[in-house]
RNA sequence: GCCCCGUUCGUCUAGCGGCCCAGGACAUCUGGUUUUCAGCCAGAGAAUCGCCGGUUCGAAUCCGGCACGGGGUACCA
């Protein structure tokens, strides 16, 4: 067999790499890294009027955070190269116009307005919406005029079917006669997703096209073009496309879509790669926690069901949590320190952080959840959720024992305070309620004891008397 | 309108002709553990397998029609 070349072609038109494209990224990863394949990272960014600023650097800078890397792209080269389509202009203009001369493309210098009234005529007599080929059979030539208009169209046969094989969905056909003659090439002389794709498909020796559902209509116009083209076409396999809570194609307006959020909200790479495996995929056994390494272990491309997903970020955060909190090794803790560290940027210290992890690791599910219920070890609290103005003598009692303790380690502190609420009759539940509250402001906290100790014995009774001194 | 793809608990899924009056996970609810929260443990409810017909001794599983959902229909990808 020869060599597995995969690829994913993100366009920066967006705030970020958008999740569905993790998805189709994740798939393609594994497929080529489970049979020592290429995976590649080519910039569709032909689309000038939509093209967003720094998105395409905000892109790579994501799919490295998630960890797929990638063999070759526009920031790291490549024998095939260069990566971005934009670099690419004058291949995709050669090959339009080989294609203009052997008749599988025409000059078009029809006006958008008459193409609408066109559609629109079609529309109502329940015709296909395809263009009537006016500028095919007048024979347009390039206009001589520069300043002239036009664009250049694929010339699709009249008649026959063009049909092809899909890997996950099997055979697939469509007839030519309802197929539009496909703009190539803009009338800023960019080309159209169309015809890059293909161009670069092929000089990339791309093996297989894995991509989104959505682009199984447009797959005949591919065809063609290998055709006409005298190309070998790639292996082409559709997967599903993620959709929002109700059922449409995931969209930015109903459901988060960037990386970049999903990294805000304290997600981790793993879980939401992870994740994204779990949809239209499972593992043989059933296992839902699985490495990525496993995860290739197992992958049948053609195993991946062609029903579209809803999205669910609530089983995401269970996931997160899953991976937040499964793994107890030091190593683990180590990685989680610095997670936690990374995502806080670096503003609280890293000793600190590190001795409250066995602390909450059972107790958060996103990294965003750490700062809220760890603040007060950093500082003390800026405002408490009780009122404790009517417990000064309860205060004072509590600070003589504990300044009796030489040892101020978890155990010690929990006996002391346990005797002590024995002693004064107080229900445990609200004796350290009150202590929580004097030393977080908060009525949740990690464990009491523990917390106490991390603080240690100066911070512990400064707080308290915090509320004694007036 | 036209073309294409799809249809199992609210959601993600297992299932590839008998083991399924359908199994797991998330979510929900109940109980237990507990100085808070979480976690953990135990349990419950939740799918007439979209509908109708056909093939078969036997269908969630195969075939056909319909309905519904989604995608495409752009000089966007």
């Amino acid at each position: 067999m020869k060599d597995v070349r995969v690829r994913i072609a993100p366009s920066p038109t967006g705030e970020d790499l958008h999740i569905g494209n993790v998805y189709t990224a994740l798939i393609n990863y594994v497929f080529a890294r489970q049979r020592n394949g290429k995976f590649i990272i080519r910039i569709e960014d032909t689309d000038r009027a939509r093209l967003v600023p720094g998105s395409e650097q905000r892109i790579l800078s994501s799919i490295k955070w998630l960890g797929l890397n990638y063999d070759e792209g526009p920031d790291v080269g490549g024998p095939y190269g260069p990566y971005r389509q934009s670099e690419r202009l004058d291949l995709y203009r050669q090959y339009a116009e080989k294609l203009v001369k052997e008749d599988n493309a025409f000059y078009c210098n029809c006006s958008p307005e008459r193409l609408d009234e066109m559609r629109k005529q079609q529309q109502s007599r329940g015709f296909p919406t395809i263009y009537d080929g006016k500028c095919k059979r007048e024979h347009n030539q390039k206009p001589k005029n520069k300043n002239e208009k036009y664009v250049i169209r694929l010339n699709i046969p009249e008649e026959g079917k063009t049909e092809f094989e899909d890997v996950i969905r099997g055979k697939i056909s469509f007839e030519n006669r309802l197929i539009d003659d496909q703009v190539l090439i803009k009338s800023d002389g960019f080309p159209t997703y169309h015809l890059a794709v293909v161009v670069d498909d092929h000089l990339m020796k791309i093996s297989h096209c894995i991509r989104a559902e959505e682009w199984i209509s447009s797959t005949p116009k591919h065809i063609l073009i290998y055709n006409y083209l005298g190309w070998h076409q790639p292996i082409f396999a559709h997967g599903p496309i993620l959709r929002n809570p109700d059922k449409s194609k995931l969209s930015k307006r109903k459901n988060p879509v960037w990386v970049s959020w999903y990294k805000q909200q304290g997600f981790i790479p793993e879980a939401i790669l992870n994740y994204l495996a779990l949809m239209g995929w499972s593992m043989p056994d059933g296992k839902e926690i699985f490495s990525l390494n496993e995860m290739m272990k197992y992958f049948i491309l053609k195993d991946l069901k062609a029903i579209g997903p809803a999205f669910d970020v609530r089983k995401l955060e269970w996931m997160n949590g899953e991976y937040i909190r499964k793994n107890q090794s030091a190593s683990w803790r180590t990685k989680l320190k610095s997670q936690i560290y990374e995502y806080l940027e670096k503003k609280y210290p890293e000793e600190i952080i590190d001795k409250t992890i066995p602390l909450i690791q059972e107790r958060i599910k996103k990294l965003s959840d750490y700062l809220p219920l760890c603040e007060f070890f950093f500082q003390q609290p800026q405002k408490y959720e009780l009122d404790l103005s009517d417990k000064k003598g309860l205060i004072k009692q509590i600070i003589e024992e504990l300044e009796k303790l030489q040892n101020f380690k978890e155990d010690d502190i929990g006996e002391t305070m346990q005797n002590l609420a024995t002693m004064l009759k107080i229900k445990n539940s609200e004796f350290f309620m009150f202590l929580r509250i004097a030393m977080t402001g908060k009525k949740i906290s990690p464990p009491l004891n523990e917390s106490m100790e991390i603080l240690g014995k100066d911070e512990v009774l400064k707080r308290l008397r915090y509320f004694t001194s007036e």
